[in-house]
DNA sequence: GCTAGGACCTCCCGCGACGGCGGGTTCAAG
DNA sequence: CTTGAACCCGCCGTCGCGGGAGGTCCTAGC
């Protein structure tokens, strides 16, 4: 029966123990014997495995032995709408995975720690963003090209480890190297939050929040040294 | 810790009971105190997850600290390409769905054991036809349109149904309506294997060599019953 | 009748990445 | 000193089987 159904032994039997395929009869010494009614609802279920149906789907649209085709295109309608939400999460999976891949061949990253760090900023983006807020960002991402934003990513992470520098040395607000550096992060923000709505905003807000004041460990960076940073950033857009 | 990255406890837990991420501190009565530099290690880890690789794979990539940039590159390359062949599977699957429901919905199909016949074809289909010869039909399918091939799947189960009630009907092998059957059959098998190599022909050939000799109840009919209907088609043939 | 070896049987553990429960301990606030 | 929340550990469950141990059965050849 396995050899002619191009199944395996174990998957029969496996059918036979959780009750969605018992053989109708049995040698007296219990071997398990298939009749043809039992070959054609084997059949009916490798189909629908083949199709992605669970087992458990397959056995409740089997024994709904009432017509039952309504039943079975409710069943297989629902199976594609599931695969065409996870297509399009393996479709953003990809692009995710393409953009950085991009960004390491164009060797624009020979720091490896510098990447780890990237690694983490996704992390933290992931965590503090809400799907539909990412699905704003994913529109944006269509106009910027994927590849920029994973770029983007890494340029913040630069920011940040530069600009925490300049708090630690006390470099004065009005040092050029540093308005150029607040120049660029503003501008980095601007590109992401311009045109998104306050909840996007807010959700950048709450990152800062939830990191500096939760535990004070959250961010890649320690909370104290972010705190110290966020008012430095304050006074050089006063300076400005 | 569990709260400011977005994991949960249980994570924590397991990843600490895999040696995935340890914490490196325990206070005095057993709880686990998080470091600064586990908190990094543990935003890389969910960053990888989110990118679809496995925990073994992290752990090994994240071990390797001789730089690792390499073998990042060489971890995300080969995950992109899984990815893509995932794809192209969803997206086989989800053409099939969509020509059974357009089946369905054409309402070319009112009887509910028909379809269930339909479904068994497709099994016999997967079982025999290996996955190169698949992907030729899958090219003759793009010539054909999807719907086209489902609804050539019931014509077939239609076809042996009506022949085989005329196999036992003794009808005449010279009676019009068979020759009339006899001719959609021929048509339909050219259609598909018209064109196709040798090889296509040939497991086309042991589907009904297996199904009628292997134990005699490999198709959705009996065997024997097979077996005089392959019979009666030539005798028809012949009298053409 | 005897034996060899293949096919079958049941019972049980394993995967991957956790979720969830039960029963006990620890911690910080009031 | 209490109380409720947070933590600890250990164990079972998920889904669709794969694989092994240890035993029984069946058929072909001698």
């Amino acid at each position: 029966m396995a050899r002619a159904s191009g199944t395996t032994v174990r998957a029969l039997r496996h059918y036979d123990e959780i009750g969605l395929l018992s053989p109708s009869e049995r040698t007296a010494s219990g071997h398990r014997r298939y009749t043809e009614f039992d070959v054609r609802r084997l059949y009916q279920v490798r189909a629908l495995r083949s199709l992605g149906v669970s087992l458990e789907e397959i056995a409740s649209v089997l024994a709904d032995s009432t017509g039952g085709l309504e039943a079975m295109r409710d069943l297989l309608a629902e199976q594609l709408r599931g695969l065409e939400v996870h297509a399009a999460q393996v479709q953003q999976l990809t692009e995710q995975l393409r953009g950085l891949l991009g960004q390491i061949d164009h060797a624009s990253m020979p720091d490896p720690d510098q990447f780890l760090t990237t690694l983490e900023m996704i992390s933290v983006f992931e965590t503090y963003f809400t799907t539909e807020q990412r699905e704003q960002l994913a529109r944006r991402r269509a106009e910027l090209g994927s590849e920029t934003i994973e770029a983007a990513k890494t340029e913040w992470a630069e920011l940040v480890e530069e600009l925490l520098r300049h708090v630690e040395e006390d470099t004065p607000v009005e040092d050029p190297r540093v308005r150029s550096l607040v120049a660029r992060w503003d501008a980095l923000g601007s590109r992401f939050h311009a045109g998104d709505g306050e909840q996007t905003r807010a959700a950048a807000q709450r990152m800062w929040n939830d990191n500096s004041e939760e535990i004070g460990r959250s961010l890649p960076w320690p909370a104290d040294r972010m705190r110290d940073l966020v008012r430095y950033l304050e006074r050089v857009r006063q300076a400005g």
